[in-house]
RNA sequence: GCGCCCGUAGCUCAACUGGAUAGAGCGUUGGACUUCGAAUCCAAAGGCUGGAGGUUCGAGUCCUCCCGGGCGCGCCA
């Protein structure tokens, strides 16, 4: 927060130079105010005079010693403003406007770390939206993860949000499955079958097509394509449900699931063609309909419209997007897809376009691939043979919240090893026991706090200028970037920040406990520092129910 | 062949989008519990950021070319 009140100062003062003619009046202001590698050179430094420098013809240094007279005046906030290196102005944080952060997360409690950067904006997070043709594996679970703390995020920062499950129930493989389900069940009445290579293969085809012939036995009977389409509604229904089930089981629930099929039945694919055609961005050639994808930096053209007049899965992504953005009036939409889908993101984008909307309208988060390893060795998986690790599977072994701790532990577009071993241990290399452990010893501690008489400790009256050890700045500043970190998950799209964050706090949190006391004789210091543990509860509370993970009272 | 992503300590990963002396965990070695939870902490060792150029006050980060890996390149989904 320290950082966003920095920022304001500089953008008065640089008004202010403007005026005073030091600054010409058309300088295209980019600065940074971060805290630096080094502690000698304060708690935060910024670029600004650098940055100014070289737009305005003056000399770095000199401008930034203007800059840091100026800043010096404001004595609630600096106890030291330098010059330092090139022209670097570094922040050194007066220690009463650090103590004072617990007083703002008690006033704020749960509320603390929001930030105003959604505005209120409408955005749609769409994750996961596997097919339904088989149950959720362990990659799935990794977009779940993702897709559903980042859309707890953008909540979290002021924007609607609404998450979206698209379900694609038309095409080739709604019709394979369908005949996987039937095939099975006529091999279950004792029929030699067979079962061919490019069919579902794996076991739950099998139970689906049991449950069916016991729910109705004179299901084979009827003509063969009728079957089929029985069948395939059937799965569809069993499937889907065991889904929505695995991922509610996850921590994860949609404000909708969105039927690929609704597209046809409500005409939008047609509408959203005709949309461009009448932009002249449709054209026919061989036979086929194609979109001008390469006029808005795709690499080539795209088919839509096959010569056999059935419409491709992209013609069926166009409409999809046309509802999103004209029918729904999404702000922001934010697709999260498996890596390899990669190639497909300029082609929509241009679509974006066509639509005569800004690109940045549509994120795309692309989730790279989870390597699933037993013991440190690799384990293969094919979803083709029906042998993977389903997100069912890994619940039961490792449970909810290792699982999404763990997938969140990475950059999303960066490949994850998963060790099932290592998320059962329940020792420091499994990251999330160590931020849990952290809110069960301070709960620990509150109940021990109680039994000697501090029953719970406010703000009010404390003296918290008592928190006056290096241990104590340590986690006041870390406090005070709670959000900050916020802010930049939402901006930067990347969850994954906050992980990394609470592991700082937890970390910092550990090694304040093993060289202080918070309960002693000293009643005002006691105080004050239940007041601070307070608060770094209430921040690891916050971040892991963000996380979608437990923060434990006791383990 | 073309396009996208990646290459950072022995291993797994950070580095706040161009900032000052590249940081953690695991592993290794050595230490810390009669006191609020040792699922914890402290210390040491470990690096030419794959390589070579370039851009500028300043590069792990941007540009070019190599080397090595992953993924895409359908009238499949």
């Amino acid at each position: 927060m320290i950082a966003k009140l920095i920022e304001e100062e500089i953008l008065k003062e640089v008004s202010e130079a403007q005026k005073e003619g030091l600054l010409p009046s058309d300088i295209k202001l980019r600065f940074q105010v971060e805290p630096p590698k080094v502690k000698e050179h304060g708690d935060y430094a910024t670029n600004l005079a650098l940055s100014l420098a070289g737009q305005a013809g003056k000399n770095p240094r000199e401008l930034a010693q203007w800059f840091a007279e100026k800043f010096a005046t404001r004595g609630d906030l600096f106890e030291k403003v330098e010059v330092a290196g090139p022209g670097f102005i570094n922040f050194f944080i007066a220690k009463a406007y650090w103590q004072q952060v617990p007083r703002v997360i008690e006033a704020r409690g749960k509320d603390y770390g929001r930030v105003e950067v959604g505005g209120g904006r409408k955005v749609q997070v769409e994750f996961v939206s596997a097919n339904p043709t088989g149950p959720l594996h362990i990659g799935h679970g990794r977009g779940a993860a993702v897709g559903d703390t980042l859309s707890r995020l953008l909540s979290f920062a002021g924007f609607q949000v609404e998450k979206e499950y698209y379900v694609n129930d038309v095409g080739r493989q709604m019709k394979i499955l369908g005949r996987s389900v039937y095939l099975r069940a006529r091999e279950l009445a004792g029929e030699k079958i067979d079962f061919p290579e490019d069919h579902y293969r794996g076991e739950y085809i099998r139970e689906i097509a049991r449950d069916l012939l016991e729910k109705e036995p004179s299901f084979l009977d009827l003509p063969e394509e009728e079957a089929i389409e029985k069948a395939k509604d059937f799965a569809l229904q069993v499937i889907l449900s065991g889904i929505k089930k695995d991922l509610e089981d996850f921590g994860v629930t949609y404000d909708h699931w969105f039927s690929e099929k609704s597209l046809y039945e409500g005409n939008y694919v047609e509408k959203a063609l005709s949309f461009l055609k009448e932009k002249g961005l449709l054209y026919e050639k061989d036979g086929a309909v194609w979109f001008r994808a390469k006029d808005f930096g795709d690499e080539k053209d795209r088919v839509v419209i096959r010569a056999t007049g059935e419409p491709t899965y992209f013609a069926s992504d166009i409409a999809y997007h046309y509802h999103k953005f004209f029918v729904r009036n999404y702000d922001l939409v934010v697709d999260i897809w498996g890596a390899d889908h990669h190639g497909y993101v300029p082609r929509l984008k241009a679509v974006i376009q066509a639509f005569g909307l800004p690109k940045e309208k549509l994120e795309v988060l692309l989730i790279q691939m989870v390597n699933l390893l037993e013991g440190g060795k690799l384990k293969s998986m094919s979803t083709r043979a029906g042998e993977f690790v389903t997100l069912r599977e890994l619940l039961e072994e490792v449970g909810k919240d290792a699982t999404r701790f763990i997938f969140l532990t990475r950059r999303a577009d960066s490949p994850l090893d998963f060790d099932v071993e290592l998320a059962k241990k329940q020792s420091r290399e499994n990251p999330v026991y160590y931020v849990q452990y952290a809110h069960a010893r301070l709960a620990s501690l509150f109940r021990k706090a109680k039994e000697a008489g501090f029953e719970d400790p406010s703000a009010q009256g404390a003296d918290l200028a008592l928190l006056d050890t290096p241990e104590d700045f340590n986690l006041l500043k870390l406090l005070d970037y709670f959000p900050d970190t916020i802010e930049a998950c939402v901006t930067k799209l990347e969850p994954h920040l906050l992980t990394f964050y609470l592991l700082d706090l937890a970390t910092a949190l550990h090694d304040y406990y093993t060289k202080h006391r918070f309960l002693s004789e000293d009643q005002p210091r006691t105080r004050a520092r239940l007041v601070l543990a307070k608060a770094v509860k209430q921040v690891l509370a916050t971040g892991l129910e963000l996380l979608g993970v437990s923060a434990p009272e006791r383990m």
